[in-house]
Order: C-alpha cells, then sequence, then structure tokens
RNA sequence: AGGCGCGUAGCUCAGUGGGAGAGCGCCACCUUGACGUGGUGGAUGUCGUCGGUUCAAUCCCGUCCGCGCCUACCA
C-alpha cells in the first residue's frame, strides 16, 4: 500500500504511526541541538525524574508543556536545547536495591559500602532506562544524545567543585545541631523532606515533682518517651506561679535525675499549665531554649528509633513500645495527672512516610541566606519571572523565612562528601583533589567523610553542571541562562530555588528567565492520584487506548495557569474526537488535493483576487496564528489548545470545508485551483500551528501533502500574514453565515426531512446587502439544501411559513401545513421574551443622563446601534406572531 | 494561627468593567459527495451570599458561607 492508501484509511489509527515517527526523528536527529552563530537560543533543561520514576501522569503533564515550547521554538528557527536527563534520587534508589537485596535475604551491611554501590549502578545500567524511554514514547524531543545523569562524571565533577568552593568560603560547615531524622532510612533529613500530616494523638499532662517534694508542676507531651531526655522545665519569665522554682529544680519522675527550671519567653503561658519540658536533643524548639540556657543535651534514642543507655531501663526499646511502657509506668506510679485526646502534625519522612524524629546529630550545612538574598534579588528586579504570578508572594515569604540546608546523608547512594578528618592533629581537609596527608600536619592518617550529599545538592546544579560547567563550554556560551523551567509548584523550595542560589554564585548569571509552576493533576474530584485509592490515571495506559496525542492535547487544554487540574478521562476521549475530526478533514482534502501541483497555493499571494470565502478563511486563519503564538509566549497553554481546537473544527471544518465543496467539484478550472490552493496552505498553516501539541498525527497527514516533504519538526512555524487580516470579508460571511442558520433552524423546527429540497425567501430591505445576498444564493442554497432562495426588499408572506428573524432580516420558507402554529408561536415568544429584557436594559442605558454624560462614545454608538438592531427585530416578531394568531 | 486559591449550565472547567461560553451529558431529526469518533437544530444558568465603588459589576473592593492547598515552634 502506497503512502497516500494508507492516509485513506477511515479512522485515525495511531498505533502504528507514532512508532513510525519516533524512529524517523530518531535517525534523522531532528531534535539536535544546532549552534548556529547569530541565532536566537532557546533553552529548556528536564525536571530530571527520579531513575527509579516511572512515568506518571505529572511527568506527562511537565513534559508535554516542554516538548509543546521546545517544538515551537525549534520551528521558529532557534537555536533550540533540551536538555533531558534523570535523578540519582539517593535514598529512593537506595531503597529500591535494599528491597532488593531483602529478597535475597541479604542487608546493604553483608555487601558493604562499595559492593552495595556497585550494586546500586548494576541496578541502573538494567532498569535506569525505564522513565527515559517512557519520555521518548510521549515525542519528548529532547536532545537525547545529551542526555545527562546526577551521577554520571561530569556531573560528579561539578558537585565537588561547588562543594569545595562554597566551603572554602565559609559557606558550607560541620557541626552537631537538631535534624529531623528518619530512623526508617537511617538519615538526616532537611526541613523541606519532612510532611507534616494531621494526626489524632494523644496530649500527655505530667506530674513533674519539686525537688524539695514541695509539691509538682504538670507539663504537657505527646511524645512521653521523650521525658528521658529532659534537661529542664521552662516557664515564662513573668509568671508568677512559678517565680520560686528557679532554685529548687525539678525531681524527673522515673529516673533519678534533678533538672533545672529556666525562664524562658518562647513559652506560651496560656497552653496547659504554662510549664513545659526541655528535651534539647528530641525537639526543634527545645534546642532553642536548651542552647539559651545551657542545658545539658542528652539523646535517649539511636538511629533505628530504639531507646539508648541513657534511657535506662527502658534501653533497646522502640520508641513506640517505650511510650505505651513509660505511660504505664507512670500511670502506675501517680505521676499521670491526664490523658486527652489531642489532634496535631507530625512530621513524616518524604520518601517512607516513617514517623520522623527531631534529633540532634553531627551533619554538613549550607549557609543559605546570602545565596538566598541574591536569589530573592533576581526575582525583585524581574531577572527571573515566575508564572503564575500568585507565587511570588509564597515564594518572597519562603526565602526571608529560610534556614540553613542540611546537606549530609547517612546513606551509601549519592555524592560521597569530599571531607577528610586529620586523626592526628583534627584538621578537616576540603580539595578538589583526593588528598593523601593532612594538609596541616602531614600526618597520613586521614579518614574520608562517609556522609553522602542530599541529592538536591547536584540537581540544584543541574542548569549548568549538564553543560559542562566548571569547563566554559560552547554550549554554556550559547544556553546558559536557560529560557524557562517548567517544573511542579511542589518542588519550587526543594529545586528551583536552590537553582537560582547555585546559578547565580557560580554563574554569576540566573538559571533561567523564567518559571513557569503548572498544578498537580489530581482525579476527576479533586483527590490526590494515590495507587492506594486507585484512581490514578496511568499515562501509559491512555497513550494506548486514545492515543499520545489525545493525551498531550488533554493535558494542554487543561493546563491553566492558576488552577488545579482534574483529570477526567471521558475528555481524553473527547479530545480522541478531535484528533480523528482533524485527520478526516485532511483525508477529505487529500482527495483533492493530492495530485495537483503545488503551485496552486500561489494563489494566496493577491488574497484580494479570491472569492468571498476564501479571502474569510485566510482572515481567520491569520487570526488563529496571531492568538496561537501570542498564547505560546504568555504560556497560556490552554488557550493555544483551546484556539487551535475552536479554529479547525468549527472554523475550517464545519464552515470552509463544507463551503468549498462545491468548488472542489467544479467543472471552472480557476474556482477548483483557488479552493485546492487556498485549502492546502491553510491546512498547511494549520499542521504547523498544532504540531507542537500532536507531534504525530500532524507530522503523518503533513507527509502525504503534495510535493517533496521534510519533516515537520524542523520546518517553519506559521507567521502572522497581514495581507490575509480581511474584516470586511469576516463581516460578510457573518452575515451569510447567520441567514444560513437561520435557514437551518425554519427546517429543524418544522421537521423538513433533510433530503427534501424546499424554498426559501430573504426580506431584507437594504439595497446593497440584498444584492449581496442574493450573490451568494447558490452557496447558502448548497449549504442549506435549497431548490432555490429569492432576496427581496419586501414580500406578502404566505400565511403558512417558517421564520426566522436575524437582526433586520427576516427568512421565511413556505410550509405548507407543515407549520405548527403553536410551536412555532412559542418559539418566537421565548424570542421575544429576550429580545424584550435586552431592549430595557439598552433603552434604560440610552435614556439615562449619566450613562450619555460618562460613557465613552463608542460604547454609546455601540448602544444605539444595538437598540436599532433588537427594534426592528422585535418589529417583525411582533408581525409575524400577529400573521400566526390570525392563522389560528 | 498566617498566607494563597477556588465557588459560572447536570458534570469538568474557560472567560470578560458595557449583549453569559466550551467539552462531555441531555432532547429531536439525519447513512446530506472526509468524519455516526459525524451533521443540523434545541433545552438548561438570580455567574456562592450580602453590601460597596461605577453611568454600567459575573468581572473591581469589602463581609459572610462552603471547599481546597501551602507555610508555622504552641509542647
Amino acid at each position: 500500500m502506497s503512502k497516500k492508501e494508507e492516509l485513506l484509511s477511515k479512522g485515525y489509527e495511531f498505533s502504528g504511526v507514532e512508532q513510525k515517527w519516533l524512529d524517523h526523528w530518531r535517525e534523522k536527529g531532528c531534535f539536535s541541538a544546532q549552534m548556529v552563530p547569530g541565532k536566537p537560543a532557546f533553552s529548556i533543561v528536564i525536571p530530571p525524574p527520579n531513575v527509579t520514576g516511572v512515568l506518571h501522569v505529572g511527568h506527562a503533564l511537565n513534559n508535554t508543556l516542554q516538548d509543546i515550547l521546545t517544538r515551537y521554538h525549534r520551528m521558529c528557527g532557534d537555536n533550540t536545547l533540551w536538555v533531558p536527563g534523570t535523578d540519582h534520587a539517593g535514598i529512593a534508589t537506595q531503597n529500591v536495591v535494599e528491597r532488593q537485596l531483602a529478597t535475597e535475604g541479604k542487608t546493604r551491611d553483608d555487601l558493604g559500602r562499595d559492593a552495595f554501590v556497585e550494586r546500586v549502578w548494576e541496578w541502573r545500567g538494567e532498569k535506569g532506562g525505564t522513565i527515559t524511554n517512557q519520555l521518548k514514547k510521549m515525542g519528548a524531543s529532547c536532545d537525547w544524545d545529551r542526555e545527562r545523569f546526577t551521577m554520571d562524571e561530569g556531573l560528579s565533577t561539578a558537585v565537588r567543585e561547588v562543594f569545595v568552593r562554597l566551603f572554602k568560603e565559609g559557606l558550607i560547615y560541620k557541626g552537631d545541631y537538631i535534624v529531623n531524622w528518619c530512623p526508617r532510612c537511617h538519615t538526616a533529613l532537611a526541613d523541606d523532606e519532612v510532611e507534616h500530616e494531621d494526626t489524632k494523638g494523644k496530649l500527655y499532662h505530667i506530674r513533674y515533682p519539686y525537688a524539695d517534694g514541695s509539691g509538682h508542676v504538670v507539663v504537657a507531651t505527646t511524645r512521653p518517651e521523650t521525658m528521658l531526655g529532659d534537661t529542664g522545665v521552662a516557664v515564662h519569665p513573668e509568671d508568677e506561679r512559678y517565680q520560686h522554682l528557679g532554685d529548687i529544680g525539678i525531681k524527673l519522675p522515673l529516673t533519678d535525675r534533678i533538672i533545672p527550671v529556666v525562664f524562658d519567653n518562647h513559652v506560651d503561658r496560656e497552653f496547659g499549665t504554662g510549664a513545659l519540658k526541655v528535651t534539647p536533643s528530641h525537639d526543634r524548639d527545645d534546642y532553642e531554649i536548651g542552647l539559651r540556657h545551657n542545658l545539658d543535651r542528652l539523646k535517649v534514642m539511636d538511629d533505628k528509633g530504639c531507646m539508648n543507655k541513657a534511657a535506662g531501663d527502658y534501653c533497646g526499646l522502640d520508641r513506640f513500645e517505650c511510650r505505651k511502657k513509660i505511660v504505664e509506668d507512670l500511670e502506675r506510679l501517680g505521676f499521670m495527672e491526664k490523658i486527652e485526646e489531642y489532634d496535631h502534625a507530625v512530621g513524616h519522612c518524604y520518601r517512607c512516610k516513617t514517623v520522623s524524629e527531631p534529633t540532634t546529630s553531627v551533619q554538613w550545612f549550607v549557609s543559605v541566606k546570602p545565596l538566598a538574598e541574591k536569589a530573592v534579588a533576581a526575582v525583585r528586579d524581574e531577572r527571573i519571572k515566575i508564572y503564575p504570578k500568585t507565587w511570588y508572594n509564597t515564594f518572597y515569604n519562603w526565602m526571608d523565612n529560610i534556614r540553613d540546608w542540611c546537606i549530609s546523608r547517612q546513606i551509601w547512594w549519592g555524592h560521597r562528601i569530599p571531607a577528610w578528618t586529620c586523626e592526628e592533629c583534627g584538621e578537616l581537609i576540603v580539595e578538589s583533589f583526593d588528598p593523601t596527608e593532612c594538609t596541616k600536619c602531614g600526618s597520613a592518617d586521614i579518614i574520608r567523610e562517609t556522609d553522602v550529599l542530599d541529592t538536591w545538592f547536584s540537581s540544584a546544579l543541574w542548569p549548568f553542571s549538564t553543560m559542562g560547567w566548571p569547563e566554559k563550554t560552547e554550549e554554556l556560551a550559547t544556553f546558559y541562562p536557560t529560557s524557562v523551567l517548567i517544573t511542579s509548584f511542589d518542588i519550587l523550595f526543594f529545586w528551583v530555588a536552590r537553582m537560582m542560589m547555585m546559578g547565580l554564585h557560580f554563574m554569576d548569571e540566573v538559571p533561567f528567565k523564567d518559571v513557569y509552576l503548572h498544578a498537580l493533576v489530581r482525579d476527576k474530584h479533586g483527590k490526590k492520584m494515590s495507587k492506594s485509592t486507585g484512581n490514578v490515571i496511568d499515562p501509559l495506559v491512555v497513550m494506548e487506548e486514545y492515543g499520545t496525542d489525545a493525551m498531550r492535547f488533554t493535558l494542554t487544554a487543561f493546563a491553566a495557569q492558576g488552577r488545579e487540574i482534574k483529570l477526567d478521562e471521558e475528555r481524553i476521549e473527547g479530545y480522541r474526537h478531535f484528533i480523528n475530526k482533524l485527520w478526516n478533514a485532511a483525508r477529505f482534502a487529500l482527495m483533492h488535493i493530492a495530485d495537483c501541483d503545488e503551485s496552486v497555493r500561489d494563489v494566496v499571494a493577491e488574497p484580494d483576487k479570491l472569492p468571498l470565502v476564501h479571502r474569510w478563511i485566510l482572515s481567520r486563519t491569520a487570526s488563529a496564528i496571531k492568538d496561537v503564538r501570542l498564547a505560546l509566549d504568555e504560556y497560556r497553554f490552554n488557550d493555544v489548545a483551546s484556539v487551535n481546537y475552536q479554529f479547525i473544527w468549527y472554523e475550517f471544518c464545519a464552515w470552509y470545508l463544507e463551503w468549498i465543496k462545491a468548488d472542489l467539484f467544479s467543472e471552472d478550472p480557476l474556482a477548483k485551483k483557488q479552493a485546492q490552493g487556498v485549502l492546502l496552505v491553510v491546512l498547511e498553516t494549520i499542521l504547523k500551528l498544532i504540531h507542537p501539541i500532536t507531534p504525530f498525527v500532524t507530522e503523518e497527514i503533513w507527509s502525504v501533502l503534495p510535493g517533496q516533504r521534510d519533516t515537520l519538526t524542523t520546518s517553519s512555524y506559521p507567521v502572522l500574514q497581514e495581507a490575509w487580516k480581511d474584516d470586511n470579508a469576516v463581516g460578510q460571511m457573518e452575515l451569510l453565515m447567520g441567514i444560513i442558520t437561520g435557514i437551518r433552524n425554519i427546517r429543524s423546527e418544522a421537521d423538513v426531512h433533510p433530503s427534501s429540497r424546499i424554498e426559501a425567501f430573504v426580506i431584507c430591505a437594504d439595497r446593497q446587502r440584498a444584492e449581496f445576498i442574493s450573490q451568494n444564493s447558490l452557496a447558502i442554497s448548497d449549504m442549506t439544501r435549497l431548490s432555490g432562495l429569492e432576496v427581496v426588499p419586501q414580500a406578502e408572506k404566505p400565511d403558512d411559513a417558517g421564520t426566522y428573524i436575524y437582526n433586520d432580516i427576516e427568512i421565511f420558507v413556505p410550509l405548507k401545513g407543515l407549520v405548527d402554529i403553536d410551536s412555532e408561536l412559542e418559539k418566537l415568544g421565548r424570542e421575544r421574551k429576550k429580545v424584550e429584557a435586552k431592549l430595557k436594559q439598552v433603552n434604560g442605558k440610552l435614556s439615562n443622563s449619566k450613562f450619555l454624560n460618562n460613557a465613552p462614545e463608542k460604547i454609546i454608538a455601540g448602544e444605539e446601534e444595538k437598540k436599532k438592531l433588537l427594534d426592528s427585530k422585535m418589529a417583525k416578531i411582533l408581525e409575524a406572531e400577529e400573521r400566526l394568531k390570525n392563522l389560528g
């Protein structure tokens, strides 16, 4: 079968088509970045998905939007680069491989560090390409030859360089501070890696006796097991109830320790009894209080969340078992005042959902304040713009309250911290080369850090590390700063803000000019998709069922700024119909243009010489080009989809194609050639316009259009043609379309069978317009299946005629015995009510001197024009009603 | 507690300081030279509530009601 015969298949069958073009684009290297001097540059770096990831609908949205912009700019002729790649995802990946080991009955400790890391690399080699392949399947037009991985050699070099420089600048430090700890992952977590969930818990009120036995104070806690680590009780300095306690001290129950009472403004006198137990090693606030008052730190838990030796008799118990035991003991010994139900937010590890534990620990930190200031400045003076703008507030708010970033993680998979400690003199050695001896005392007895860096540390460098930094590369010169970052709002701070900081600090230039934050994709009820709820829409299944173009189009149509996306599978089905519509329109067009010479399109060079309908569609095409380009430039993706949809379905298919059928079948060579030429040009324009959203179906159609054709991916994006704009033609067509709708309405209301040919009359008092309508009576008849159309200045209407009033023009169709007087009156009544309401409004305005004095002239003239039309329409309606009433 | 956003047709959502829109669904009719994954016509809305600004408010401002999200150290 030849290509053209294939295209004539009745419905669009996407499965074979998609694979064909994926192969073609790859073989021809259509997505390779060009670096042609003098051309504008457009670049995007992909938000690198986790190497463990599987394509979900969020990825599908994110990458569809990026691909739209990339394809658009590539077609505009820019030097275009979309960098793909994956993230090594420290904790997530380590967890996956540990689970794999578990099935073999092994732990990572059985293997040891080196063998384990080796094992992760093996896993990555086998399974790490999954998400990348799925992105390719979506048609993502990344330059796949430039795929990067946050652990690959070049990026690791960049990470090392950044770490060393920041350390030497004093912006990285090591210290014993309180951090969030995941007892399951055995690692520290950054503040924003902890998810707070509202939880129904209990608030325990515990009696803490005074050391002198003269009484007790009640403290409240949700985590009674931490009391074993209490090293003080805090009260407000102005709280009269407790002034005397300063000298006495507290005897901590279940232990033999005496702990001091301290006075601190942080304490809320209104909460509970106004006394707060202080556990500096296991609570962030308490840690601060402890610092202020020099309280001891006592860790009572180990890395696994079990009680340690400092917990005395409770040593070895899991933290939650210990909680139970402590509560029992407190109750038994009479220390428990009461237990209340209590709702509060509990922190969970964002990776494994285990309840996290604040704990003191020796960690590495980045002083982010000086870096954050640069980022805020860049946003304030619009070197970086954020879309939608509602995020500015949130951004500033967060950046102004930012805390130092804990970057060390106690896991094995990741960039190992390039720091050595000298066992002899204690010197901390951080160099870009691997030292063999202490740089201070020369001892060879140096030991490397075991921690690795937070995964976000390497992804923060992504916009420049992927382009070869710290080398000065052509890529950096051409493509940095990148044009736009497209990502989900939930990683604004994990990632976006940190890229700003690092980019500005090391490149002295923003990493991207624009940030577009899209919504999370939810189910049709607005709920988060989750496997356990069972409401997940799997993009891979959708692509199989409806086609990739339909999925891409749906996501684009939903991507309105500032609103969450509630995805409904029925919508995808609806847009599949649209893809099919485009396919069939092309199929029809091809029947008439497949064999014609490409030179037919020359007819558009002089639009003035073309018949009305062609001037009209060219003008409408010009508008569509303008609207689509503007929407693309402003990241109004939903508008890009909607303009294309409306234009293609309603203007191109429903009106234009129907209208020109007569010409296409005509014997008149000029009429035929004009129809073929304009049809070809408009179809080509449509395919290009919508190609960034629906690359597969457009490429397939494009390839079978007449003439020698290269791929659409590197063809030219439509440019607004001023010469095509023709407001006059648009106005004239609107009149004809109004009349056609009127006649169709009469037929439908009177139940005239579509196949029966009837005669219609148009009453138009205006001679010029009457003449014009008359000239187009053939087209009107074709579109409404009339046997004839007569245009008259006035007429005696037959008694039983179906009527329709279009502004000051009346249409009637004699229908002997076919008119249902009652339903006709009902219809007129409805219409009259509408017109009456509008007239009332208009008359009200026009008789209001305030309106006449204040409203702009243009509006007043418009209202007057409106009144004129409504008046004459009203007259026609009343007349018709009168006639019908006389009949009945 | 603070911040942000949302409330428009049965459902999912666009939209605008000056005549209320789309898709799906619904009703009626139709194998009309590409498409029944289609065509034509139709029905459906105090544009959440109450106020204010304005010549004019679905749109701007404020109140209230309902819903969602984010941030936060209240044990």
